[in-house]
DNA sequence: TTGAAAGCGCTAACAG
DNA sequence: CTGTTAGCGCTTTCAA
């Protein structure tokens, strides 16, 4: 029990090949599961691994094979109330879903400032991952020109502004929003608003543009006092839907441009002691359960976040598989109508 | 301008160094700013880096030098709700805004159940990273033991259930509590209730032991009927409050033991038609505005982000270094009385 | 101050 | 099926 405080020095493969009394190639055989191994030795060199409990070196491997199995989410964006957005979170969970059953790690890079988001592009241009999936909002975002610069594998979250140049995975937002808006149509509503998202963001644009679009077909007006203008979050849809009641009391509908916004929204539109729409439909993801019951009635532009996340990380992994082609993915909405109160 | 598909294949150090016109021991000093070196070839080196847009290859570098530069912040936590909680975010905002001028990265790593733990853990024991910063809330976690086996360094955020074996960072909840508590007794309280945190978790255990202990000392009651269990959550909270005004209508001070759930708890003391208490106090970040303005009148008692994750960085960076100790630190808190509305 | 040489631990031809 | 042989790109003694 002479216990020094000698580091215990990480076993290697020669280590495990002397034990198991092979070559060391015929150990890397037995890690990377070649079939060109004889179960003997392929029985010797599991007893090793497990005995000496040998773990590869990933610098060492990778040096080699130019791959690190892992890629990144990077999170480019600066506002902080942001970050903690339940849209992000349901993307990490979805993206990391679909990569369960892979031997690829996802790894979370947070780049909400000009210095993160340089330490973010320096990180991946050294090498430490294989690919990057980026979501950010904002066209003055310098990440993905300096990446697709390095010729770092990159697929977006979301169509750029400056479209074109990357591949990316989107919903359809523009065709979700006509959607909501007919919707609202043949339930016999006719004075409609709306609570906007940012316009400076693709995401908020083709949701308004969609939904101003199909009023227009249906031959309903849209006055600048049925639109409020939120910013995503819970707490400016609430604001915009106080002053959309404020402005158009006699609202009989409202299209809330995200699910966020539509928790603050439900919450004024409950608390109001002024007539309220008596509908209301949001976009948001078809996980998402905005509200399992309410009243008014509300209905959802599903976006389909495991189809988008599988495309996501298809899209990304033939990048890596040296795919040079700019691919894009638009995916279907749905309607989902949730039960009424 | 012949074009060909031809990879565009990353320079290396040899390739810096023949352009320089040195060796590639001099180019490498220069890169890692070794004062031996003199201007001369200093400035031919960094020339040709720029000129080859030279970018090290980590995985090289770290095969020798055993070093990342990257740090691993775990999310080990099964409930995605939590993982958009605000709670979070603040915490790799203060982890990462520790270490901006550091040359360490920070990658956050989610693992949300036992495959994700799986792999957040080979991934770490494949050294890919220096450390790691756990946030993990479950006794059940085996991710630290697993790591510490494999004498990864390791620091936990909040105190583990079975303490001792790790090191960690922590506020002090019990004297926070308490502190709540006695400010309440000052302000003339005499039937003070509590929405708690989860009882299987430290910092919900010790809020309610801080505070429950500090009324027994002023000589209060604590009735069970003043006492409802909250999760944490903003929801949890709204609920847990709900409860209480209901078992316990002639409340006149109630201690919330969390930010999020604060948010749900003056929503419900705002929407309720029944007498509310007179006086609130609630634990969070320094930095969270729980309420800019809120009425009944708010006091937190404010746990200090930016210490607490200075803390962090700095006990990890110690272990990094090779300490071998366990070392804990319990930072103090503050009370911070909001504007009354 | 600089260069030559020896690896870090692993994979990948290429023989056998 | 298995072993031998070269490196991957970088850091780091050790001499010069």
């Amino acid at each position: 029990m002479t216990s020094t405080g000698a580091r215990p020095t990480t076993p290697t493969l020669d280590e495990v090949a002397v034990l198991a009394g092979v070559s060391r190639a015929t150990v890397s055989r037995v890690i990377n599961d070649s079939p060109r191994v004889s179960p003997s030795a392929r029985d010797a060199v599991q007893a090793a691994v497990a005995q000496l409990r040998y773990v590869p070196n990933r610098m060492a491997r990778s040096l080699v094979t130019r791959r690190t199995d892992t890629i990144a989410l990077v999170l480019s964006e600066t506002n902080t109330q942001i970050f903690s957005d339940p849209f992000f979170a349901r993307i990490v969970r979805g993206v990391t879903a679909a990569l369960a059953d892979t031997d690829l790690t996802v790894v979370l890079l947070a780049a909400r400032d000009g210095r993160e988001q340089e330490k973010a592009g320096r990180y991946v241009r050294q090498g430490h991952v294989d690919g990057v999936i980026l979501m950010s909002m904002h066209h003055d975002d310098v990440l993905p020109a300096v990446l697709a610069d390095a010729s770092v594998p990159l697929v977006l979250f979301g169509r750029p502004l400056d479209g074109g140049t990357f591949s990316y995975v989107d919903a359809d937002n523009t065709g979700g929003a006509a959607m909501a808006a007919r919707h609202l149509v043949e339930q016999g509503r006719r004075r409609i608003g709306t609570v906007t998202g940012p316009q400076d963001m693709n995401a908020g644009i083709d949701r308004f543009a969609g939904f101003r679009t199909a009023l227009a077909d249906a031959g309903l007006p849209l006055p600048a006092e049925r639109c409020a203008k939120g910013d995503f979050t819970e707490a400016g849809g609430a604001r915009a839907t106080a002053r959309l009641l404020e402005q158009a009391p006699d609202l009989d509908a409202v299209f809330v441009a995200s699910d966020p916004m539509a928790v603050g929204a439900l919450r004024v539109l409950a608390e109001s002691g002024r007539r309220v729409p008596d509908d209301v439909a949001v976009v948001g993801f078809d996980d998402a359960p905005v509200a399992a019951e309410s009243d008014p009635p509300l209905t959802t532009v599903a976006q389909p976040l495991t189809e988008m996340t599988q495309e996501l990380t298809d899209l990304l992994r033939r990048q890596i598989e040296g795919s040079r082609e700019v691919e894009t993915r638009i995916c279907d909405t749905h309607l989902v109508r949730r039960a009424s109160a």
